[in-house]
DNA sequence: TAATATACGGACCGGTGGTCCGAATTGCCA
DNA sequence: TGGCAATTCGGACCACCGGTCCGTATATTA
């Protein structure tokens, strides 16, 4: 770790940073992430094979560390949105911060996506959205339900579902999630019957 | 084709089913559908590398073929929901059935919908359900919100989210969609004040 | 049974993510 | 400044994947 003993490298730090450059431009150039191999990425990077493995570990930590760079403007608007006001209005500016930065960041969040096995929900971000969101949901509804409800809002903006819905315009993807925030934010009419 | 000149050869028929049957009893058995591949399959079937590919094309149409042959219990189930009275009946029916199905096909359902670019969505099945679902949603709701709330629904019980959400007993997951369903067929708020 | 269309098997291909190790570079200390 | 140990580099290498190809075997037809 870089705990003990000496000092990290300074060629390591260089290289991790021109492999996380190297990715970004690849990703946001490519239109199917899955032709963006780590080959690809080595080379873009001048740099050899082994160094993005000894940098991140695997695929999947490169592309989570490039998503957590790009997250942190991200994160900033999220903790700024929990200013306002009622469950729908905090619900809505988050789910809509995620949706325009999984527009502004399609080939990643689509690759980070597909990675591996029930990979969407090992990574740690979902798990804040998460917990998050199931907090602003919980304020409405059973916790049980609120759990699931939760995955069920990020499920509506998945990166292959906003791919899908692409070519329509974005304006009338937002639409919908907002009317959907809306609806579960309103309350169960089981529980609070009109 | 099938169509023209000599009938279809008897052991392509019988090699068709042999793989068909080891691919279900493969996926069936693993954790991990990415760990069931198509030379597996083939030896499985006592057959050669070739011939599951001479079949069925590639691995998707093969994994299709055997989703839409275990499907057909399912279709029936659909047709039978179909009778019922209100649209959240309908829709809840329609929803927890094809929940169940995913339940009891994870592996080969995991697999569908990871694989290839954008492909729970170009399957022809995911076409029929939203146009099917949406048409109910939309006894609810503005037509273009219709068509993004029915995508979200069909989000909710996407594979490896009920994957993830496994340790947890279905039924809480049960429960948890049906809150849902009747959440977002009471209407919006917005268009119905209290 | 002969002829012909068809399917078979498995060697083969390009490409992938990931590993490994001798060689080169770096940081530390005298 | 020079030498030494630790660390990183590069890219050959590996197992494996989905998919193709074609000489050979087999089913069908006449």
């Amino acid at each position: 770790m870089t705990a003990a003993g000496r000092k990290e490298r300074a060629d390591a730090v260089r290289n991790r940073e021109a492999v996380l450059a190297a990715a970004a431009r690849l990703l946001d150039a490519a239109d199917d992430p899955g032709d963006v191999s780590m080959n690809d990425i080595a080379a873009a990077a001048g740099v050899g094979k082994g160094t993005p493995f000894r940098g991140f570990g695997d695929r999947i930590g490169l592309l989570q560390a490039l998503a957590e760079q790009r997250g942190e403007r991200l994160r900033a608007e999220l903790a700024a949105g929990e200013s306002s006001s009622g469950p729908v209005e905090r619900a809505t500016a988050m789910l809509d911060a995620i949706l325009r930065f999984k527009l502004a960041n399609r080939s990643l969040m689509l690759a980070l996506e597909n990675a591996g096995s029930g990979s969407p929900y090992r990574n740690s971000t979902y798990g804040r959205w998460h917990r998050h969101l199931a907090e602003i949901v919980a304020e409405v509804h059973r916790p049980d339900d609120a759990d699931y409800l939760a995955h069920a809002l990020l499920a509506a903006v998945r990166s292959d579902l906003i791919e899908h819905l692409g070519d329509q315009p974005p304006e009338r993807t937002r639409d919908g999630l907002a009317c959907l925030v809306r609806v579960v934010l309103a309350g169960d009419p089981a529980d609070r019957p009109r």
